[in-house]
This record gives C-alpha cells, sequence and structure tokens, in this order.
DNA sequence: CTTGGAAAGTCAACAAGGCTGACGTAACTT
DNA sequence: AAGTTACGTCAGCCTTGTTGACTTTCCAAG
C-alpha cells in the first residue's frame, strides 16, 4: 500500500496518528455530549435510555414501538422496561393502534414533553457553542464525517428523520 | 423548504432543528463508531471496557492505574474488575513503579499488543473510510466540533494526548 | 371458518459494567 | 510518628443490555 504521498491539492494520505485522534476526539466529545442530560436524569429515576425514548418520541410522535425499536437498535425488552416506567409515571402515553390493535403509537404527554424540553435544552446549548465555536464550515464538516461514519442503516435512519422532521 | 439563509460565512443563527440534526448524527454515528470493535469482542469475555483500557495503555505505554482512572472517567473499582481480568488473561502487565513503588506501570504484552491491533485496525478502516469520504476540509471541521463540544477537563486530556503522541 | 404463522407486547432471568462504601497495605511526605 | 497517596479488593446496588418463553392479535391460506 504506497500512496502517491499527495493526494492532488491535499493529503488523503492518513496516517495512523491522525486517525487515532479521531477516534479520541469521538470518545471525549461523546462524553460531553451526554454529559448535560446524564446529569439532570441523575437524581431522577431515570438514565440515558430513557432519554432517548423520549427524543425519538417527541421527534416522531405516535411512533409504534416497533419503530421505536429499529431506531435504538435495542430489543424490544430492553425497551420495554424503560417505557413501562415512563408510561407509569405519565410521561408518555400509549394508545392501542386504530388500524391494527396489536401495535401501540407513543405520544408524550404534557409531562413528557416537559422533561424533554429540559433535557434537550441542556443538550442543544452545547450543540449550539460548539457550532458557534467552530463556525459554520466545520459544521459542515462535522456532519459530513459523522455521516459517513455510520452505518449504511443507520445512515438510512438518520436520514429519514432527517428529511420527516423538515 | 423554509430554510433560513444558513449560507456560508452567514450569521451562526442555529434553529432547534439543525441542532436537532447535529444531536441524532452524533447519536448514529456513535454507534458506527463503536459496532466494529464491539463485533470483535463479541464472542470473547470482553466487552468496550476492555477496548478502552487496552486502547490508551497502547497509547501511553507505561501510564499508571490512577492516570487511566482519570482519562476513562471511571471509579478505580470499575476499572480494576477489566484490568484484572486483562491481566490474568496475560493481554497486560503491571509493572511497580520503579520510583514509587507504590505506582503501577501498565504495559500491553504481544498477546494484548496483537487484540490492540485488531481493534484499532477496525475502528481506522471505518474512521480511514469516513474521512475519505468527506475530504480533507470536512475532517477539519468534524475535528473542530467535537474539541469544542468537550467539557474542558476532557479537552485538556485530549489535547494533552494528542501532542504527547506525535 | 378455521388454522397456522407472524407481529406486538410482556414476564423472568441473567450479564456487563457503571456506582458507592469500607477496609487493608505498602510507600511516600511532612 | 502521623498523615496522605496509590492501589487492590470485597460486598452490594443500579441501569441497561441480552435470551427464552409466553399471550394476544392479526392476517392469509386452505
Amino acid at each position: 500500500m504506497s500512496e502517491p504521498a499527495s493526494g492532488g491539492e491535499s493529503l488523503l494520505f492518513l496516517t495512523d496518528e491522525q486517525l487515532r485522534k479521531g477516534i479520541e476526539a469521538m470518545f471525549f466529545a461523546y462524553r460531553g455530549f451526554t454529559a448535560d442530560p446524564d446529569r439532570i436524569l441523575d437524581g431522577m429515576d431515570y438514565g440515558r435510555a430513557h432519554h432517548r425514548a423520549i427524543h425519538f418520541i417527541h421527534r416522531s410522535p405516535g411512533t409504534t414501538v416497533n419503530n421505536l425499536l429499529s431506531i435504538l437498535g435495542v430489543t424490544k425488552q430492553s425497551l420495554n422496561r424503560v417505557l413501562r416506567t415512563l408510561i407509569d409515571d405519565g410521561l408518555v402515553e400509549s394508545r392501542v393502534g386504530r388500524e391494527d390493535k396489536r401495535e401501540r403509537h407513543l405520544f408524550l404527554t404534557a409531562r413528557g414533553a416537559e422533561l424533554e424540553r429540559e433535557l434537550s435544552d441542556a443538550q442543544r446549548a452545547r450543540m449550539r457553542a460548539a457550532y458557534r465555536a467552530a463556525g459554520p464550515v466545520a459544521v459542515q464538516g462535522f456532519r459530513q464525517v459523522l455521516e459517513a461514519m455510520m452505518d449504511p442503516d443507520q445512515r438510512r435512519q438518520y436520514q429519514t428523520l432527517k428529511e420527516g422532521g423538515a
């Protein structure tokens, strides 16, 4: 594997060292990314799994359990436990499907929406600060690299969500 | 279709919608980021925690337990469980400090280095593909945003590592 | 209409990997 | 000599992932 050192105008020659820095950047940044919601959830009886469920129910109200399952990439048993506590605590409402009674459609209640806002306000604040600090060009690149890093299935999910919400 | 002129150099007006996309990009990308090593570890008796320990021991051979603790951000009990299995299995060597005999300096054994290579080859391959697909400008932005997203302490850790390895 | 399979959800049990608290030992520092 | 630091360990807890087994519901083929 001998790369022709200079790839035209720019280097697409990536050393292990450069890649390692990228890997570590992901590791440390993800910690920051989850830190604020984690802090809020800590003390309540909820964790990161609850946050994720709440996020995607907020994002796609009326989504089915199965749908949520494939987005979150966990087993239905795992999701169910989280969902049950959220339903019992009155943060999420589960409505039996009108067409297919096997399905449950999920919605945030007023209280659920309130918690969602609190969590995502914190997370957005950090994201906004990072975006501002790095600037619009960097943000563009950030999104491009992240997208390229996803598995094809994940990318499809992400893009569906991306469009659906506009 | 009502994109508020998010043109290149313009103002940094960030809608909740734009920020939400960034948040979801992080979520999905991180899954991809960990997918390959997770797949390799699955079936062995190790998990993501072992991978992290191995990564940073490889990266800073001779590092102390305390040092590793602060990088990984877990408790010593948690790290100890992981470290013990790695030492027992002969992937990591723990040497009593020469200057300060309280300290233990950690090194990968040949077998440890072998597993490290296998794991990081997989992870680097994905990172390399993503970098190539997105291009050098995007990579630059990617790193900038991630860095801005870290907590100050994490950023310090990251930058120390960044320099140390060059 | 019935029957069989697929899909949605639930219950139970287990594992990984976080956490806290308490305690011990050796070695360094004051 | 006393106090602090680095490390290891035991015990127990929590969250969140897993599999396996089960019910209910729906749908389609016979």
